[in-house]
DNA sequence: GCTTAAGCGAGACGGTACGTCCGGTCTTAGA
DNA sequence: TCTAAGACCGGACGTACCGTCTCGCTTAAGC
């Protein structure tokens, strides 16, 4: 129940780029706090209403724009699945160590997750299209360990991956802790130590 | 580094209570977002100046009037050891489910989070003040099991603490999940049965 | 020299006319000190933006309303010539004293010549805009009479209007004698007197 | 019927001084509207309070700094009389062209005038104490000329005293003209060739 | 000479207004 | 009709001073 529904066929596909640009690239030179709709409007040589007709909060143009950079490179393939399941784990937590150092993919990434936090609307866009993606990946290689009898039929896939990537997640989100493979290394080995199937 | 500092010992106790309620009624009211240094001001019957003398942002004022109010509360004395870790561990985490779903303590706490993933200062004094208490109680707890032979002596319980907390603290942080005794229970039962000692 | 100059072809002529509206009655209520953008902004019901794109101080909005009000009024037409000079300066100066009674232009015209007195700056523009047409409509008179063969040759115009003029203006602004028609006249009659041409 | 009288023979004169002298060096430094209680009680090295104390206002405080540094200087010798009321009265006319032109005297006495302007309670004292004495010294010498056949005996004294002085007056409070030799001297002879006895 | 009450330097306090920034809406001109 | 541009109303920012107040300290007067 918008005002108006803007016509989408007409829209400006070079205003749409431009904003995602100037978005992404001010939340890396600014912070999200700084970061502004009159900012973005200027540095993509764009009229604010422009930027308003189409999304409804700084953040939203945020989230856009980190998707769509990223939503190729995503988890859409799944996680690999070697047959075993510790390395598997342990490769990709180290890839994604790795992607949670870069600064260009850190900003926004932080921005939106600090913004969920706060909002819950903006919260529920944030998990459907960035973070149950990434959980889902790992719940679906959890369950086809599971088939192959690599953990036990009484473990929970969902608390299973939970487990594992939650502590991840916070220590980088809150940096409570540091964010190293060694980390990674042992979150997996200790999960997956108690994961096992019992001889009993 | 400061302009100048001002003299701690002359400064109004009233004022600094009623900033501090002040604070928490308004962000319980209005949320995070829309708390403001001028409406924090008014409602205390205080001047501006006197926020921005004592603290340098609305989120050090939320702080300190979270922790002020809280910081008795806590975990100073520890996690209870009743000889059952898995009793005391559900107990405790049964007891923050409901913790986090008092409106009254999530609204600052909930900003505080946000605040603080955005902003690198910020999160080292919440983390300092809130978040590592908590976990350092948890590490102690699993420590003493660990010495009383209940935990495989392989485990870190620092990494075995997170496990438990970390997704916990996660689906609340980011609404990814439902916050249920069930859901706690289960990381607990499925933490501890991978740290027993096994008979191999 | 300015940041950027704002577009005076889409500017508002009704909050123009408000802000000039309320800057005046506002001046005749509260006085110059008490007198703020925030106020006039206020009864305008303007954004104090607005005031500040146009005008660079509260002086700057009073002088263009009160000479928006008061341009047509003026001495565009000059001074009335009967032909007899005491008659034309006598009826002129008592008009002036009933209009410099009248508190609705008082206010707002001792305002602008106390700022001015103070401020560089904004006196030439006060002169400019306010004092020197009248002044000028003086001494054109004088020369007119002058010409008539009224007034002696030797007698500078200038000279002999400011010795009419200024101490109605000084006995009014800084409030050094009485106002009254008996003044201005003895005024006129001793200035006069002085200026006859002498059979000498 | 104010709160309490202070005592003023424990009043500090050293305090008394450095007031005066700060606000002295400051109004010529920052111009009167940049001139704060605050500011002065800084370079004094003064609490506020002993400002406020003796004073209801910074301009109480300039005019009183003004004239404890100039009640010596005054009018209260009245004018020269050498005979020769022309001479006399360019002489002291050029004298105060001069003192005009200096920027120590006339920051603060400008400041006053101003405020003066604007309020009637001020103006009322700075008229007393700065104003009317000048004025009054050149009514009793204008008197004395009359006295001695010099000026005409229909003429206002007090009238004329305006005339002579008040367009000086003027030009330099409001900048409407310049203030040279030859304008003063201009004014005195326009003057007093009205105010010679006529033959008829 | 000792007490005590005032003035004093200092500066925290409740306020008001400043001039700026930005949010989100609306208007205009151009493509 | 969408867009770039930007004026508009509104409201919060963080700062500067206002005039009042309270704190110890110094200091002069009166006991």
């Amino acid at each position: 129940m918008d005002r108006k529904a803007p016509d989408a066929a007409r829209r400006s596909e070079r205003s749409r780029r431009a904003i995602f640009e100037a978005a992404l690239s001010l939340v890396g030179e600014v912070g999200y706090q700084r970061l502004t709709v009159e900012g973005i409007a200027a540095r993509a040589g764009v009229g604010k209403q422009t930027i308003y007709r189409w999304w409804p909060s700084k953040a939203d143009v945020l989230l856009d724009a980190f998707t769509a950079d990223a939503d190729v490179e995503g988890y859409a393939a799944g996680l690999p699945d070697s047959g075993d399941l510790a390395a598997d784990l342990k490769a990709v937590l180290r890839a994604t160590v790795d992607e949670f150092r870069d600064p260009a993919f850190q900003a926004p990434y932080r921005a939106l997750a600090a913004a969920g936090a706060a909002d819950e609307q903006l919260s529920a866009r944030f998990v459907e299209r960035l973070l149950e993606p990434g959980m889902r990946a790992y719940v679906e290689r959890l369950r086809a360990a599971q088939e192959a009898g690599e953990i036990a039929a009484w473990v929970d896939p969902r608390i299973a991956a939970e487990m594992v990537l939650s502590p991840f997640s916070q220590r980088w989100l809150m940096r409570t802790g540091e964010l190293t493979y060694s980390f990674t290394d042992s979150l997996v080995d200790t999960a997956l130590a108690g994961f096992r199937p019992r001889p009993s």
